[in-house]
DNA sequence: CGGATCCGAGAACGCTGGTTCTCGGATCCG
DNA sequence: CGGATCCGAGAACCAGCGTTCTCGGATCCG
């Protein structure tokens, strides 16, 4: 009975790595069944439109992402330290081999200006990775104007 | 006579322009056409298919990146303060309203996996950006190393 | 067993956009 | 003038892809 539930997991999980890898316009909705083992229509059960299947990648993205980071701060204790720990984190990622940029903004790149929906989502992902720079940076004591300069930096 | 240099002129304008602001695959060749205020045919004639086009403009894109570079650098004497002048230019150019992330960047990210030869010319403009920095490095006397370091974090 | 429902596999449809073709008109040389 | 060439405007053609439909088989319930 979790079958669906379970379907809808492998069908993220393969679009994500194809969009990653060769950009949402290069994957047809075939290749994400091929890789997800399921068929068009199990598909389209779950995400009625290709655009609900992008909606539902970045927002997979975003959870690994905030848990990825909050995972990662939660080792270190001082405040100081933490905000350096965002920057390790994010070179971290840099050095991996399959790096290709943050999917947000590579979502944004291809199809921001067309679909008002992801162009929702990468907006609110961004807000909300600011908001956790803002709040270390106070935490560290430091001051407000940090925050949207160190978030800058991060891109 | 110089009618046909001209008309490329007004097509890689027209082109960059959409290519940037919208990207590259929700702009069609009849879009360029309309922008460019040229025929189809004389399209063609310039550039065979789309991804000459979009060679041509990554081509246009490089000299004008690298231009401006020159020139901004070429206003400060000491080379210690050439290596901090082209932070400055970029932080200037992130404030334009404008800023859409750099063009190579999201070419890569669009189509850079299926063309070779879109994938060649952002690596080349690339490694002519690390180049530059380190030659500024090595003037302002910093070790090697900071080369490869800055040019990332210029991204 | 038997009909009803569901599902997967693949074909089919329609639209978009890159590329090419057609056609009428303008220009250029003899 | 007259044919030859070129050009712009738009239609036509074709492939890719998102989306839907069809069809056979499997499962479930009485």
């Amino acid at each position: 009975m979790t079958t669906d539930a379970d379907a809808r997991v492998q069908i993220i999980k393969a679009a994500s790595r194809l969009f990653y890898s060769e950009g949402i316009g290069r994957v047809g909705m075939d290749r994400v069944r091929d890789a997800a083992g399921v068929s068009l229509k199990a598909i389209y059960k779950q995400f009625p439109s290709k655009e609900d299947l992008i909606l539902g990648v970045l927002e997979n993205l975003h959870d690994s992402w905030t848990t990825g980071i909050d995972g990662a701060l939660a080792q270190v204790p001082s405040p100081r330290e933490r905000l350096l720990a965002v920057y390790d984190y994010l070179a971290a990622w840099f050095d991996r081999s399959d790096f290709r940029g943050c999917g947000f903004i590579n979502a944004f790149g291809e199809l921001g200006a067309g679909s008002p929906a992801v162009a929702g989502a990468v907006r609110d992902h961004k807000l909300s990775f600011l908001a956790t720079v803002d709040r270390l940076v106070a935490d560290a004591g430091g001051p407000a104007e940090l925050g949207p300069q160190l978030a800058i930096l991060a891109e």
